[in-house]
DNA sequence: TATGATTGGTCAACATAGCTGACATAATTG
DNA sequence: CAATTATGTCAGCTATGTTGACCAATCATA
């Protein structure tokens, strides 16, 4: 892996000996694992890495405006999603420590946007929603994710998002996948 | 956008007044914009969450027995893909301050993984490369992300990997989905 | 050649968001 | 009743981003 380090490399396979248990052996036609080069390896973390910044970068603009941070956005994202999730729900999903979800969440509660309410079956629970306030926050911070994705889905047609989703999803930790799948009726897997 | 929040909802269409320049009314077939709905947005939005934690996930580990982060990871990379590369360059990429760089920077230098050289035609320039130290680490980690690509990209095929990267190119700002034409010879776009 | 712009570095201070460890309270469960 | 679970809190540390101010070397040009 290491010699070959110039910028347009000159089209190598992958050592694929350690990838072999899913190598693409079986499939048909001539362009056989042709996405499997290392350059196409490397556009593809470049991507991840690009996209993800952009995809997060106008609403950390907008939350800044607001004195929140991304980790604010997270919140009020998941416990818009599913009202009424407990915080170890919570936890689970982010895969923090309650002492950092703690700081975030105290802070959207004394500011109102974020409200608890006592489970019913277990007491101890802290059930969590999204105030009026939380709601229209979320409803504007996801309206400018959705329209970005709307934009990038419409633009390449639903073969391309159908192969998008099923190339993230293959990326995801096997544990995080199982969970989206139960998420997403339709969910390609 | 604002009053649907059960956790499954019930596929309505996205409100597509706001992007109802790209949207899809030329393709044909029964599924035009099916993929539209707001919980395959909600979808997306999730994955691009959930993948590019596990996609990093792994080599913030082997960072971190290292003493290195994120950010350290970042510069060895982009150096590593671009030898010879100028600390403003490295700057554009980031879009980081280049006292955040200076800190990183100076560490990796500091501890071998990374070497300067003055530029030949402006001697202002410290060009940056990896030593083979630098070279060593940067072949474990890109090799460990490379990996779940090859991985992702096995299991799902070559149209799946052609959708998933137009898609993600799509989510990209302009600037950026301009910059990533170039790198790559044969880039989809 | 003198001036101004560019490249890069540095010091200081601050904010966000993660972490560990230790401990407390209330409620549930066996 | 005892153990476990769900949640919260205090204290302190780390990584990585930010501003603002300032400096030195080099380049480009009037």
């Amino acid at each position: 892996m290491s010699p070959e380090n110039t910028p347009t490399g000159n089209v190598p396979r992958v050592k694929s000996a350690s990838i072999s248990g899913s190598a693409p052996q079986s499939s048909s036609g001539p362009l056989k694992g042709l996405y499997l080069r290392k350059q196409d390896l490397r556009r593809g973390i470049e991507l991840m890495f690009f996209a993800y910044r952009d995809f997060t970068g106008e609403a950390d603009q907008m939350l800044s405006n607001l004195g929140l941070g991304r980790a604010h956005h997270r919140v009020i994202y998941f416990v818009g999603r599913q009202p009424g999730m407990s915080v170890s729900d919570l936890l689970a999903i982010l895969k923090i420590t309650k002492q950092s979800l703690s700081r975030v969440l105290s802070h959207l509660i004394n500011t109102g946007y974020i409200q608890q309410t006592q489970g019913a079956r277990d007491k101890r629970q802290r059930l969590l929603s999204l105030t009026k306030k939380g709601e229209a926050l979320e409803a504007k911070l996801t309206d400018l994710q959705c329209r970005r994705f709307a934009a990038a889905y419409s633009a390449r047609g639903g073969a391309a998002v159908d192969g998008f989703v099923k190339v993230l999803s293959s990326l995801l930790d096997d544990e995080i996948r199982a969970a989206l799948r139960q998420q997403y009726p339709d969910h390609i897997d």
